[in-house]
DNA sequence: AACCACGCTGAGAGCGCTTCCAGAAGTGCT
DNA sequence: AGCACTTCTGGAAGCGCTCTCAGCGTGGTT
């Protein structure tokens, strides 16, 4: 029981193979009668288009890949931003009729592997989320002449269009909310420095202080809960007095709210807590937490949309999407 | 700037096509010296063999489908289990040299287009997650000679090698804990009975008490945190003297967990809960939840090792893991 | 009536690879 | 030295498709 093939179908509508293939692709010189009767020989037959013959002579494939590269710390993949990404930019794809072909990229020999599969043009383009900056992954893809662009900007200077969110400016904006309601000691938890995300959440929350003159007090955590319980209890060490703490994320905001609690600070009464990221679970931390929101999805989708562009020679204009504050209790 | 095709190979090595292709694929009847010359030939031209001519002539494509199946509630793609499961498999996957095709099955629209997809020989196994009954995929599936594994138990029987984690006796086990800690009316809140592992549960916890006397008490739920805190109030104005509660996942745990503090319970004093699943979540709740681990790493690269298998024309032997109780403070 | 132009179809080449088959070269034996 | 046998390489076919190009038929024009 073999698939037909376009052999098949022309013969049983009685035309050439050229024909069918015409009426598969939907050219319109063909005409209306022979057109249906090819278009009739497809279904009793069954027939679907051989990819691998087609991509032979096309040069494409129709599918693009996402490259996943797993920071040291494996928030990502526990992160549920990791599946809303890959969900919405599989969704978005596949409204375009293109395949979404997965690839880790955890250790170098996955690298190798990659660029292998890259170089051989088994796939037409390449989306990269990577969130640690000495990934040598994006430098080398983008060097091989296959379209690339990548979820959040690249942390090391390379020519690749991405989409990011305004990291910075959702940074600042918390900063600035926390001023608003008349706190003076405003600390940071910080983010790692070697993800992107890490060092531009951290240059807003000090543009921001710049413009007032408090002064920056700062804790570094690696964007785990954890860390952040860990963070929070050095700079209450540090500073007794700190009124105010914006978090780098909201895991780490979670870890913080417990450690304030555990010191027997009430949350926003002696300290103000905002988070960065909207997960889920800020909507049911005690006290609710305050946090800065960035569309996920539409950051996803935006990339998708990007590299389509690309792939119909469309100019690489990489994107900056804006971040929302979301008021809850936590300050 | 061309790809090198095999004839470049073949010319600059001063051989054959077919003697490239043979070092290329790593067969042992080319003498060492031209399987040397050929060797370097590829690494000068930076030769990476066409899929597309390959898999046109051997019929294979190297890369499996991993489709999922989205149930009506969403909860799977928040679910961090998820994640870990794409992770696993993927990872089991690239080990085999195999390629994974992320296939998001929503509407009735993307059931045609995958059965298409994999109609077409595009690739030469599928992964199925589907949690939901009523699915038509897994039998369209089945039926057109591809090979085809499930990731659970299929909820309609359809003949489908499958690995599942062992619901039945892991429910059974949390009841048997309440039973044991001398709990006397113990509540069930169900997950949705049209996926698999929502009956699966409740059939445990059915089996569990029938070997005892107590009765049965019963609420569903759909698996989302809500959900849970709606289906635990329930219980309480049905029995208000229930003193354990079995919840069908985490998810629902945290829900039920929330209602009985807003219901002045004292959990475990009062009612004693335990959960399933072990997310992440469970750690850190309050108190800390009791609750089922099963394997999803393990499960997802069992599920992989069972599609290779029958790739190399292996049995179809479904898998069923153990689960473990893991005790914390609610119960 | 003859010619031209246009629209449509079919023949055929070729995409890059694997693999069968035949033939060349090398080995051990009589 | 000659023969059978083994081992290895190259020629060539063909996987299923697209697309160029030539050719055919039709209708309009002079």
């Amino acid at each position: 029981m073999k698939r037909p093939t376009l052999e098949a179908v022309a013969a049983r509508a009685g035309v050439s193979r050229a024909t069918v293939s015409r009426v598969v692709n939907g050219q319109l010189t063909v005409t209306p009668q022979i057109r249906d009767a090819v278009m009739r020989a497809v279904d009793e037959l069954g027939y679907v288009p051989n990819s691998a013959a087609r991509s032979l002579v096309t040069q494409r494939t129709d599918s693009v890949a996402l490259v996943v590269s797993e920071p040291p710390t494996r928030v990502f993949s526990e992160d549920p931003m990791f599946s809303t990404v890959i969900r919405s930019a599989s969704l978005e794809l596949e409204a375009a009729d293109r395949q979404v072909v997965l690839m880790l990229a955890g250790s170098p020999k996955s690298h190798a592997r990659i660029e292998r599969y890259v170089a051989g043009g088994h796939v037409d383009g390449v989306m990269l989320i990577s969130m640690h900056g000495a990934d040598p992954l994006p430098a080398a893809l983008a060097r091989m002449g296959v379209p690339v662009v990548s979820y959040g900007r690249p942390a090391v200077p390379v020519p690749l269009p991405y989409v990011d969110n305004d990291n910075v400016g959702g940074a600042e904006k918390a900063v600035r909310h926390l001023l608003d309601r008349g706190r003076r000691r405003i600390a940071t938890i910080a983010g790692p420095q070697d993800m992107i995300g890490g060092q531009d959440r951290l240059t807003g929350y000090r543009d921001a202080l710049r413009d007032s003159d408090r002064r920056s007090i700062v804790a570094v955590g690696d964007f785990t809960r954890q860390s952040g319980a860990v963070a929070m209890r050095h700079l209450l060490q540090d500073d007794p007095h700190l009124d105010a703490v914006f978090v780098a994320n909201d895991l780490m905001a979670i870890g913080a709210l417990q450690a304030l609690r555990q010191a027997g600070r009430r949350v926003p009464d002696d300290v103000a807590v905002v988070g960065f990221d909207d997960i889920e679970a800020a909507r049911y931390t005690e006290p609710p937490l305050t946090t800065i929101r960035h569309p996920v999805s539409e950051q996803a989708a935006a990339m998708v949309r990007l590299l389509l562009g690309l792939l119909r020679g469309g100019p690489a204009a990489s994107v900056v999407l804006p971040t929302e504050l979301v008021v809850r209790d936590s300050a």
